[in-house]
DNA sequence: CACCATTTGTTCGTATGTATG
DNA sequence: GCATACATACGAACAAATGGT
């Protein structure tokens, strides 16, 4: 275990700048729960947990059943 | 059990709406998470993440070992 | 100072429901 | 029907901070 896991917040972070750097571009899906778990060593509680967090600050949007995308519009949240 | 039980999403909108109508004052003490869990009939974990959205949002603040409190400013969040 | 109860904040694992293909 | 995937709830556990005795 590389000492610490990341939390939540940091692992939200993290896919926030990939976002912004374009490594993740608009309609791109993001990994599935279950592999962001096993690419960030985390449960998949806490990878659930920290695409959540994307979700309400509307960078992402999910389709269940199909996956989580990069939302189109740069923003816009109420 | 009393139908569905309200999800993290549905409680932190109603104690969103709280503090909108003034129930809950900038500076007020939000119930604990154990109260909070007792009122909406939750668990803690439920409670807990409910208010952790409101953090997110900037909305409330918390203080480890003295509460959440109402936040002072309408807002600002990046 | 030492305890101790309370409270925030988080992780994890398990389970369930729903949607998609 | 079935496998995959999102979305959430719950309970147990723990760390850290606070405040009172």
């Amino acid at each position: 275990m590389p000492a610490i896991p990341l939390s939540y917040s940091d692992i939200a972070e993290d896919i926030s700048a990939r976002i912004r750097s374009g490594e993740y571009s608009p309609g791109d899906k993001l990994p599935s729960y279950t592999q962001l778990a096993e690419l960030y060593s985390v449960s998949f509680s806490t990878a659930a947990r920290a695409v959540a967090l994307l979700r309400d600050r509307g960078l992402v949007i999910g389709a269940p059943g199909r996956g989580v995308f990069v939302a189109e519009q740069p923003q816009s949240q109420q």
